[in-house]
DNA sequence: TTTAGAGCATACAGATCTGTAGCGTGTCAA
DNA sequence: TTGACACGCTACAGATCTGTATGCTCTAAA
C-alpha cells in the first residue's frame, strides 16, 4: 500500500511537495479541480494531509500553483522549440503549430489548464486568476514577437488572431476529427498571415 | 422576500418548472456549475425543494436541460439572424460574427456555457455531454452550410476553421480589448475565405 | 363533492468538503 | 546529545452537498 519509494524525505530537499504538486495536477486536470478533494490527494500521492496544508496553506494556493506549473511547463516547451528557429519567424510559428495541434490530439486532452479552470472560478479575486491573466497575455505577446520577425503589417492584430485560433483549438476537440487540429491551424495562420 | 409574483400556478402551465431553469441558468453561467447548490438554486427562485426535483429528477438533469435550454436559445438568434440574409452567405456569416463579437464584448460574459460545463465535468457518461457534443458538430454543420454558400473549395474545413476561431473568441476574454473581437473575427474569417 | 396531484415548508439522512488539533517518529544540525 | 522540524497518522470540527420523507394547502378535474 501506500507509496512504492520508501525514503521518507533522504533524497530531494522538496520531494513531498512536489510529489502532492504532481499528484493534484494529474487529478485536477483529468477530472476538474472543483470534483478533486484534498482528501483524495492525500490518499494518492500517500502523503498526510497535514503535509499538504503546510506546503500550500490551502486548496485554493494549491491549485494556483498546479497552473503555474502548467504555465512553466507551456513555455518550457515553447522555448526548446523557439530555440531551433531562431532566425525564422515563420518557421518557428508552424512548429508551435505542430506541436500544440499534437497536443490537442493526444489521447487523454482535456484542453487548456488554464481555459479549464477559469471556467470553474469566476470569482476576481481567486488566486489561481492571476496565473491564468497572465498566461494569456503571455501568449499574445509571444506570438506578437513572432509576428513582428514575419514583418507582418499588424503585427500585433495578427497575435491576437493567432492567440484567438489556438485557444479555439484548445477547446475543440469535440468538432475536430483525430490529428486534424495541426492541418487545420497552419493552414489557417498561412491565411492569416497573408 | 421570497419572489415577487404572488400566483402560484395559475398562469402557465409549466411556470414552476420555467422559473427554476432560469434561476439555475443565471447562477450556473455566472458562478460555474459546481459552485451552486440546489439550495441556492430553490432559495433564489423561491420554490420548494421537493419542486425542483420533480421537475428535474437530478441536478445533473438540471445542469443537462440548462445546456439544452441556451442550446436553444443560441439557435434561435442564429436563425432570426440568418433569415434576414437567406440568399448570401458571406453577409450571414459576416451577421454572425458581428453578433458573436458583441454578445462575447459583453460585461458579465464568462464565455460558451458549453465550453464551461465541459470543463466541469469529464465524465463522458454526464448527462450534459450529449447536449454538448450536439452543440458543437451543430455549430460546424451550420458553418459548412454556409461555406457551401459561398462556393469555396473546401467547404467543411472552412466550417471546421470559422468553428475553432469562434470558440477560440468565446474563450478569449483575457487577451482581448474590450470591442476588439468582432473586427478581430471578421478580418479573420475573410482571410480564412480567400 | 370527492380525489389526484402540484406546490410549499421543514426536517433530516448520509455523504463529502476544507481545514485543524494532537501526538508519535525519524532526521539533521548545533 | 539535544532541540528543531518535517512528516505521518488519526480524529474531528463545522460547513455544505444531494436527495428524501412527511405533512399541509390549494386547485382542477372527475
Amino acid at each position: 500500500m501506500s507509496n512504492g519509494s520508501k525514503n521518507s524525505q533522504a533524497s530531494g530537499r522538496n520531494e513531498v511537495r512536489e510529489r502532492i504538486l504532481e499528484t493534484a495536477s494529474e487529478l485536477f486536470y483529468q477530472r476538474g479541480v472543483r470534483a478533486v478533494g484534498v482528501d483524495l490527494i492525500v490518499e494518492q500521492s500517500g502523503v498526510a494531509k497535514t503535509s499538504l496544508y503546510r506546503h500550500f496553506g490551502t486548496k485554493d494556493d494549491l491549485v494556483a500553483a498546479f497552473l503555474q506549473q502548467e504555465d512553466l511547463d507551456f513555455w518550457s516547451t515553447w522555448d526548446r522549440v523557439a530555440k531551433q528557429y531562431s532566425n525564422d519567424a515563420k518557421a518557428e510559428l508552424d512548429a508551435h503549430i505542430e506541436w500544440i495541434g499534437e497536443r490537442v490530439a493526444r489521447e487523454n486532452y482535456r484542453g487548456c489548464p488554464q481555459i479549464n479552470t477559469a471556467a470553474e472560478f469566476p470569482e476576481a479575486d481567486h488566486p489561481a486568476r492571476k496565473v491564468i491573466e497572465r498566461h494569456m497575455l503571455e501568449m499574445r505577446r509571444r506570438l506578437k514577437t513572432i509576428a513582428e520577425g514575419m514583418a507582418v503589417a499588424a503585427p500585433d492584430k495578427l497575435a491576437g488572431q493567432l492567440a484567438v485560433l489556438i485557444n479555439g483549438a484548445f477547446v475543440s476537440m469535440q468538432l475536430l476529427e483525430s490529428g486534424e487540429a495541426t492541418g487545420l491551424l497552419r493552414d489557417a495562420a498561412h491565411a492569416l498571415i497573408n
